[in-house]
DNA sequence: GTCTATATCTGGATAGAC
DNA sequence: GTCTATCCAGATATAGAC
């Protein structure tokens, strides 16, 4: 998210120093990997990348920035998954299912350093809090995800507009119950996914029912109402 | 929460150090405050305590360990006035609303270093994260508090087991709504808690209604089983 | 603009003497 | 239980090579 910016296409159009930017991080991410994230320096990474302590901090101003690099990419290859997967699924319980399992499935042997990422959630100043404004665009392309994997027929405009934001919400805590799941393959939280989307999906359908609806819509309302007011939606 | 252990009573028996722990919580809590937690470092509060840095970590293992000892504080203050307010108290809509404007009430001049609480939530192995085994009583003790809110007649088995954990969780929401809220006496998550909790409310007098209770109930069960599975009820 | 090398600062944390 | 001294690692600064 640092450097690349200054620089054009955000592909993989080698510029000279990309090449480094991306032996750093891909270093980094086997150390962090292998021995954890605490315990790995930033003086390890540069010389295991074969550069100078300098050159890591020019392209990444913290440890916690490489992180937050590798959460980008992350992002992106979730983003480009979700478009192939999601082709020709109709139902929402379905495309519900690709987008969340889809993020486990990447993400899944990195639960020794995701926990990362949280390191200043309770900082609102700082620019890589999840919920900052440093943060803001990844957000934004992160929902725009979960927007497109429920735009099926039939939902409500008001849990449109909700659910995003919801999901968003969601699949951080998906992610923090990846970190402490000790269960061997991590099915506890496999599990826990599939059941939400479950009941999720359920109680999606059953509030659209002609019975029921009437008494659930003051309450979309209203719940769409708080997360305008506070900016989530 | 560290060395009080050692310490019998966890009043106000004060044993030799207990004094010095009680100066160094002071004095760090009201630099944290002027100042903000980041810029004041373990140095500046042992030298404005007039003890030595060693003698701060003696009592304190780390500086969010400070915050988290005064955190213990608030819970027990939190817990005193809970069981004053409630009483005579039976809507559960204002009992909720005890519970959760009490402890806004507590903290709200501590914005400033609370989201220090926060630092090792995605860290599980860390003694003083939120979610981790080291903190595992605090919650009990939390979430007792909040069962004891809800405790009027006429809730489900399934909501009665499943409320405390929901709402401890939300409380936690609704503390890190408080560190990001610029808005002045930060009116917004005073909105946001009341709001919710009207909805709250609101939805359980409605799932307790003949009519939609059928619906509601076996969503209650699959929830309650979901928490169950991870070690959440 | 990209990087090396190196020196330095800072502050959290620890060891060991008393 | 308290202090002094020290370590360690994240971070910054600088000067210069290309």
């Amino acid at each position: 998210m640092f450097k690349e910016v200054s620089n054009g296409s955000s592909s993989s159009a080698k510029g000279a120093g990309e090449h480094t930017r991306a032996l750093i991080l891909k270093t980094a991410l086997e150390l962090f990997r292998q021995r954890g994230f605490e315990v790995t320096t930033m003086r390890d990474i540069a010389s295991a990348a074969k550069v100078a302590t300098g050159a890591a901090y020019y392209y990444f101003p913290s440890k916690e920035a490489i992180v937050s690099a590798y959460y980008d990419q992350v992002q992106r290859l979730h983003a480009d998954k979700v478009i192939e997967y999601l082709k020709g699924k109709t139902a929402l319980r379905e495309r519900l299912g690709v987008v969340f399992h889809s993020k486990l499935e990447i993400v899944k042997d990195d639960r020794r350093f995701l926990g990362a990422l949280f390191r200043y959630t309770g900082d609102s100043e700082h620019p890589l809090s999840v919920f900052g404004k440093g943060t803001q665009s990844q957000r934004t392309q992160s929902m725009a995800i979960f927007r497109e994997a429920i735009s099926v027929p039939g939902l409500s405009d008001e849990l449109q507009q909700i659910l995003p934001a919801a999901l968003w919400l969601a699949h951080l805590g998906m992610i923090l119950s990846l970190i402490y799941d000790e269960s061997e393959g991590q099915k506890k939280t496999h599990k826990l996914v599939d059941g939400a989307l479950d009941l999720l999906a359920q109680a999606i359908d059953l509030s659209s029912t002609v019975f029921v609806r009437p008494f659930v819509q003051p309450f979309q309302t209203k719940v769409l109402q708080m997360l305008q007011d506070s900016g989530w939606a």
